[in-house]
DNA sequence: GCCAACGTTGGC
DNA sequence: GCCAACGTTGGC
């Protein structure tokens, strides 16, 4: 008998400079790489392919959650790691990786963004590791927090 | 293994 | 552009 499986919900934060979600529309789809924190990268290897993703554009003004993505692979071995330039990891060696990325696919924009100081005031956002861990790049939503942002998303 | 110095992220 | 938070590096 098939059980259904879990799907976790993440959310991953981009800078407006960096990769914006004009970008990321374009491209589909994305290997999400150049992550340099451990934390983040435990949260990468934890994707599972159909998992449901917030992206986040951060440094914006203000900052919100402005598309949903997917994982559309699992993570691997990250190539800008073996790469001259701010990402390249001397420690890292094409059998003992340091640094990982998943693919990420494209599904939507949002409706409206759901900007930062929306959530701040949101009763029920209170508790999200983005207000928390103000730092952390990829970080987990629980399927309550992704169910309010998407409500949130889809009401002006 | 501690911790000070330093660098980076990201909100404001 | 400032600065708080916090991760990383390196001397000891």
């Amino acid at each position: 008998m098939l059980i259904k499986e879990f799907v976790a919900c993440w959310l991953v934060k981009s800078g407006v400079e960096e990769y914006s979600v004009e970008q990321f529309k374009r491209d589909g789809k994305t290997l999400w790489v150049g992550v340099r924190n451990h934390l983040a990268k435990k949260h990468l290897k934890e994707m599972k392919i159909g998992d449901e993703v917030l992206f986040y554009h951060s440094q914006g003004s203000p900052s919100a959650v402005v598309a949903l993505a997917r994982v559309s692979k699992e993570a691997d071995s990250d190539p800008t790691q073996f790469e001259k330039g701010d990402y390249f990891e001397k420690r890292a060696t094409d059998k003992a990786p340091v640094w990982f990325a998943p693919e990420l696919q494209f599904v939507k924009l949002l409706p409206r963004p759901v900007e930062l100081p929306e959530i701040k005031k949101h009763e029920k956002l209170k508790s999200m590791v983005l207000l928390k861990a103000s730092r952390l790049s990829v970080q987990p939503v629980s399927a309550e927090e992704f169910k309010i942002i998407t409500r949130l998303a889809n009401h002006d």
